[in-house]
DNA sequence: GGCTTATATAATCTGATGCTTATATGGTGG
DNA sequence: CCACCATATAAGCATCAGATTATATAAGCC
């Protein structure tokens, strides 16, 4: 199943969002899912197989209860096969992305904590 | 229908690939995919026409054939859904990016060429 | 052990999606 | 005008993804 496959559907990329604001328990992810889109648990239990058996989450045991996290290595393939057209939206990004990758290597930064704020 | 559904299908994302490399004639894209996929003529411009209908692209005339062209605005949603995701996988991305945002309104007057350190 | 909770799986049904064949539209050239 | 390209649309059909209900698994608790 191509990643593109899973993220076709609504359900899905509502779990991923939910799952990447940090780990999550089926049940929590079923009652969200359950409120927004009237479905089912067994049915949110077979999304979670989808992104489970596609590499887009995992799971551990806590008791009862299975916590699931994301795991973005298939999102990063999207990524990267969109990258091929973002030179189409974004112009100078291509060239910004150049001076990062000299500039990264260049600083080297330690960042262990994190001290900046991104937002606020 | 969802910018995601419409990635969704491989013949499309196959058609949006050969858009990339420039405007293309129907016939051209059509003989590609019905290569590559054993699809039909009418197959093919039916995903013309879901491409079309959802902003993905754009047609001219030029005589008899139609010219298409990929048209990134969608692609531009996609990437912003994704980009929620960014940090997983590229954990200084986020930084970078503020750092550019800054540095680009900052740096403007171009000439000190020492941008390393921003500290932080 | 037996009851309850949390979650997954099985079996089945249904509707949307994408395919096919057939046909329409519209431009080009004799 | 008529024949001929190139492409789009129509209609019908098949398949598959996702839903449901029912049930299995497994942990916790008394």
């Amino acid at each position: 199943m191509h990643a593109f496959d899973v993220l076709g559907d609504p359900v899905r990329r509502r779990l991923l969002e939910l799952l990447n604001e940090g780990e999550r328990a089926s049940g929590e992810l079923t009652e969200v899912v359950r409120a927004e889109f009237g479905i089912s648990q067994p049915a949110v239990s077979q999304h979670l197989r989808v992104l489970r058996e596609n590499g887009f989450a995992t799971v551990r045991r806590d008791g009862n209860r299975r916590l699931y996290a994301v795991d973005a290595a298939p999102l990063r393939d999207v990524d990267a096969w969109l990258r091929r057209f973002a030179a189409r939206w974004e112009p100078h990004l291509m060239a910004l992305e150049t001076e990062l990758a000299r500039g990264d290597r260049e600083r080297r930064t330690s960042g262990d904590g994190e001290e900046g704020r991104h937002s606020g």
